[in-house]
DNA sequence: CGCACAATTCAACTACCGTTGAGTTAAACA
DNA sequence: TGTTTAACTCAACGGTAGTTGAATTGTGCG
């Protein structure tokens, strides 16, 4: 079992050049478009050593996602302070993941989760369970409207995100984080802790839509 | 030149048949991941007649994207009447776009458009041009904050329609479209009108980003 | 009928794709 | 030195992609 024989992990940088042109080439186009020849190419590797390191598509996927920003760390830093600020730290702490190491591999997983299924999933369960849920827990919303306060807040930090990294919609994508923070802020203090069905729609005001 | 002898266009059926079949597989699975041997083999057709037809993927696109909801004739309709419930309008007419004949074209688009840069121009354009400059223009917005007015309000409208059409993020794939207008609306509201530097953000609020 | 021409199909080309298995190279140990 | 073992390369597999050009079908017209 433990025989320590044969050639060390000769060269240790191999693997870590794979992974990081595998979060880069994901970032950019997604994991359908991404190729492992593309990947192994940036690398600057033969294809088939990143089967070797990492066996499947899907599995190089998952090791070039793991390490953004841990939400453990992040998420008490939100909660902590002002109730009426949250917002605006949600935001802000939003904003700077995608400027921080963190933000290649969130970039990659934002864009794949939208022509993807299987990385859909894995978005949607990394954002309710880790981020969503803890900040709903600790402002003691009503469990009733948790669910569609929190899809609300992240409907909009996704439109945020994709306006902003991937759309490249000005000035969104040029935007100072204060701007942003003082702009998307409010609204999401608003989907996190304002009464929503206080002021239901005013009455017949929705336009006839096309016919059909 | 004009000439009109030989078999006349026989079977008409068959090019709309194509486009159908073009809308909704792109609709499904996106531009890129749309397969013309998929259209083909939907409309019950041999590939190289959608070339005959359509000449490339590109153009098949472009043709299959014609005729959605014309902004031309929704536009004034979220305008006409009291300008405080403008918000409110414009979730809506959005709304009810999903639930027309538009529909199906309009999420072909969505999806296309976060992964293939030459349709997220396409998408970009339509929507400043067609939507929100009518609407900014209508409201005399400050012109020096009009952009970020209206690609806030984008943000927002895109991440809605994401979760509830492309992700599907429960419960707003499911919720009636009243629940939404009165959730949104007033976000729409704010994002158009009031004063978005009024209140800077709160002095040192941002959470430290990760370390990098 | 038979010609003209549009509708439609067939087979093939080139180009990638993810993946595989066998083969080569070289560093560490006995 | 020689064995062991991991790092790494090569060539190929089966599959799908967009696109193409030649061939076929079938209808209307002179």
């Amino acid at each position: 079992m433990a025989r320590r024989i044969g050639r060390r992990p000769g060269n240790p940088d191999t693997r870590a050049t794979i992974l990081a042109a595998a979060r880069t080439t994901f970032a950019e186009r997604g994991f359908d478009q991404a190729s492992i020849r593309a990947i192994a190419a940036t690398a600057g590797v033969d294809p088939a050593l990143v089967h070797h390191y990492f066996g499947s598509k899907d599995k190089l996927f998952l090791a070039a996602m793991n390490a953004p920003a841990d939400p453990a760390k992040v998420v008490p830093t939100i909660l902590a302070g002002d109730p009426d600020q949250i917002g605006e730290r949600l935001v802000g702490a939003f904003l700077s993941i995608w400027d921080s190491p963190a933000g290649t591999p969130a970039v990659a997983l934002l864009r794949s989760a939208v022509s993807n299924e299987w990385t859909a999933r894995l978005l949607r369960e990394f954002l309710t369970t880790q981020v969503l849920r803890p900040v709903l827990d600790h402002l003691d919303v009503d469990p009733a409207q948790a669910p569609l306060r929190g899809s609300l807040v992240a409907s909009q930090l996704f439109g945020l995100a994709m306006a902003r990294h991937v759309l490249r919609l000005e000035p969104i994508a040029s935007a100072a984080p204060e701007t942003l923070i003082s702009s998307v802020g409010p609204t999401m203090q608003r989907y996190l802790t304002a009464p929503l069905e206080g002021q239901p729609p005013h009455r017949r005001s929705r336009v006839t839509p096309p016919e059909g």
